[in-house]
DNA sequence: CCGCCGATCTGCTGTGAGCAGAATCGGGTG
DNA sequence: CACCCGATTCTGCTCACAGCAGATCGGCGG
């Protein structure tokens, strides 16, 4: 239950960093989320109103959920999209190096 | 200038609250972003390797973006997805009613 | 009036979201 | 060992929509 090989089709990416996609780090948190709760994708499933075999999916970032999926899932956890956006920010942040921890706007701060 | 009617399909919302979805709310700060430095859609959408028309809809919340195309056009922003998760999360704080601007770790911290 | 420009609308096609059924995995029991 | 079961993942399929090209709209200037 160990794979994480996301298939990375990358259009126009001009970012030079390897940062993780939005819907892997998403992903990863739900099922954090989930576990927390000790519940299995079953039951998470059935509240969110969606096949436990996507859920799976969602979580190992291999498909691609809607806006309303993402807002049925948190739901069907008890978390609000405001929160979930901001661990995912979190988890974005503490996924890279030292120096990308620094917000933007601290480091216009310190140009200024 | 002026529309954001977004047709909501919600398969499975549980949250009672009106959040806005995540596709509406990203694409108003990508748009933010653009205006901030004063291009035209078709400049970024060029830089991020996609049409005009549809940088105009992923803006709009018209369209739901892939992990991919949200990269690219960060990227061609000049902004990172870290930092863009971070203010879509901020923007979503925002835009709710008072009582949901409190994270929910504090709340069970008061609750306790 | 016309032409130009930026943004949005419209219609189209190929891709992938979302699912059902099958397969695998891990744990337990006799 | 074999067998069973529940949970998760894999596989193949259908159809909705992502993403685009061309058309249209509104504003502006000559």
């Amino acid at each position: 239950m160990a794979d994480n090989d996301a298939a990375p089709r990358t259009p126009g990416r001009t970012t030079p960093q390897p940062e993780p996609l939005w819907r892997e780090v998403l992903g990863r948190r739900l099922r954090a989320h989930r576990m927390e709760q000790q519940e299995k994708l079953a039951e998470t499933a059935e509240r969110a109103g969606i096949s436990p075999q996507y859920l799976s999916e969602i979580e190992r970032g291999r498909k691609e959920p809607s806006s309303e999926m993402i807002a049925a899932v948190a739901g069907a956890l008890g978390i609000t999209l405001i929160d979930l956006t901001q661990q995912v920010a979190e988890d974005l942040r503490a996924s890279q190096p030292q120096a990308a921890r620094v917000p933007a706007r601290a480091m216009l701060a310190l140009a200024a």
